[in-house]
RNA sequence: GGCCCGUUGGUCAAGCGGUUAAGACUCCGCCCUCUCACGGCGGCAUCACCAGUUCGAGUCUGGUACGGGUCACCA
């Protein structure tokens, strides 16, 4: 029989979706989608001290835009629901409980202080199993008490646990490593080590996709599996992400490192097919050398035998590489769509803002760079003395100084106002006075743009100045130079 | 510190005992060109180290070094 394969992604609402989050969850779709499976979302609440308003929005959100759907979760239901853990404390509760009574877990008393304290000790890390083996007529005193407990898991003392992962092989963990951890907290919640190992089971998951960090931590979720008597799953643990810290090091990607959430990098400019694009590629490899990648081509090409077992460095270099090349493949609507607002904002009223954004098309990488490229635009810059000296043009202050004298009276009389005829007329003057074509455009771009390197030619960036301005500044670049 | 995992160029990486060690980003040249960008062409690696196994090792084994992760009433 052929098992039909069932992932889920498991988020918690933290109020953005961390880069490395977006790429587990991505994988983990992809691996269900490569063969036909189902993929659950399901978000897992039960921190009440970390619940942040709105969050679960941000991932629904988040993974609409990219594409990833799902085939139950919150809003769109299915068999196991719920989907959102704070809704479904009974079951917690009640499987919990099995495991009190079959002798896998127990009841636990110790204060916060007691606990404190432990930590100090040298030579106990953790619990020192304390309410281990507490009397039976004990622990029902202290619950008819009322006294505030938790439920602990028990572990085996000695032996090891070790299953096998789908990208790292053999993982085996003394029993000793193994702490007493809780399952359910004082406040009723149960916690991660507990709860999700009961939905993953009760919601069919075949295949448990996460990151590295839950690689020795796993022994303890089997050894759940085994108490309850339920089939393990498949774990498949993913390469972490990593951020180049200050030092050259490396570390866990987070904040310090950037914009390390997808609303983060969206807002920066970048595209949602850029970015699943690229972390695509982080951790995982293709069988040829393809790079480009839509969402249906991932699904058709992925496979866990391409996943890498080191970590992978996030590098922004190479993201802007991907959001430039889809920015450039963008029609020519999509594009203006979203460049169109951001330069009218920026710019003046007499700035041709749809035939700079058609200049800006080509150079930009995301599309927070457009503010840089276009500040000279809306101000005449200072100017530097040696812009107009260019070796290769041949270019010297005195000579551009010429050049604009010569030009500008052949410009205040040009019919019209466009690329096609601006550059007619500066050609015609090169050839007519014997100059270099390079050495005018050279002259007439540093005369109106005052900067080195411009988005555009002279006479694109004429178009974009539209005709008083353009003869504005170069009427006052001469008298400048005439000083 | 204990335990676990990893190590092919600055970065992502292919490679699965015999290869001139793919490809991409970055960087650097050259070409194109009204600067830049785009586009085109080209360049940049004794596979962390040391032992072993083998006729032969980036590929297998062991050790060392380095890097990372993990040891919560967070997930």
């Amino acid at each position: 029989m052929s098992e039909t394969i069932v992932t889920r992604f498991a988020p918690s609402p933290t109020g953005f979706m961390h880069i490395g989050n977006l790429r587990t969850a991505l994988y983990s779709y992809l691996l269900s989608k490569s063969r036909g499976g189902k993929f659950i979302l399901r978000i897992e609440d039960t921190d009440q001290g970390r619940l942040v308003e709105g969050a679960a929005d941000v991932i629904y959100k988040t993974l609409e835009m990219t594409g990833i759907d799902y085939d139950e979760g919150p809003g769109v239901g299915g068999e196991h629901g719920p989907y959102i853990q704070s809704e479904r404390l009974p079951i917690y509760k009640e499987y919990a409980e099995k495991l009190v009574k079959s002798g896998h877990a127990y009841y636990c008393f110790c204060t916060q202080e007691r606990l404190e304290s432990l930590k100090n000790d040298i030579g106990i890390g953790g619990y020192d199993g304390h309410c281990r083996d507490l009397p039976a007529e004990e622990v029902e005193r202290n619950l008819a008490a009322g006294m505030p407990y938790v439920i602990r898991q028990k572990m085996p003392l000695t032996g090891t646990t070790s299953y096998v992962d789908e990208v790292y092989g053999e993982v085996s963990i003394d029993n000793s490593e193994l702490r007493d951890q809780i399952m359910i907290k004082a406040d009723g919640f149960p916690t991660y080590n507990f709860c999700h190992v009961v939905d993953d089971h009760l919601m069919g998951v075949t295949h448990v996709v996460r990151g590295n960090e839950y690689l020795t931590s796993t022994p303890k979720y089997c050894l759940l599996y085994d108490a309850f008597g339920w089939e393990r799953p498949h774990y498949v643990h993913l390469p972490l992400l990593m951020g180049r810290d200050a030092d050259g090091n490396v570390s866990k990607l987070s904040k310090r490192h950037g914009a390390v959430s997808f609303q983060d990098l969206v807002a920066d400019g970048y595209l949602p097919e850029a970015i699943v694009n690229y972390i695509a590629l982080l951790g995982w490899a293709p069988k040829d050398t393809q790079e480009f990648f839509t969402m249906d081509e991932l699904k058709a090409a992925f496979s866990m035998d391409g996943l890498s077992k080191s970590p992978a460095v996030f590098d922004y270099e190479k993201l802007r590489w991907f959001n430039a090349e889809y920015i450039k493949k963008l029609p020519e609507e999509e594009y203006n769509a979203k460049a169109l607002p951001i330069l009218q904002e920026l710019c003046p009223d007499y700035i041709n803002t749809e035939k700079l954004a058609g200049l800006l098309h080509s150079r930009i990488s995301a599309f927070c760079d457009i503010r840089e490229q276009v500040g000279f635009v809306k101000e005449r810059l200072p100017m530097e003395s040696d812009l107009y000296t260019n070796k290769k043009n041949k270019t010297t202050p005195e000579l551009c100084k010429a050049i604009l004298a010569d030009c500008l009276p052949l410009l205040e009389a040009a019919q019209t106002w466009d690329n096609d005829t601006l550059f007619g007329i500066l050609k015609q003057y090169a050839a007519d006075t014997e100059r270099k074509a390079g050495a005018v455009m050279w002259a007439v771009r540093i005369a109106i743009a005052r900067q080195a390197v411009t988005p555009g030619g002279a006479t694109e960036l004429m178009e974009v100045f539209g005709r008083e301005e353009t003869l504005g500044r170069m009427r006052f670049a001469l008298e400048e130079l005439q000083k």
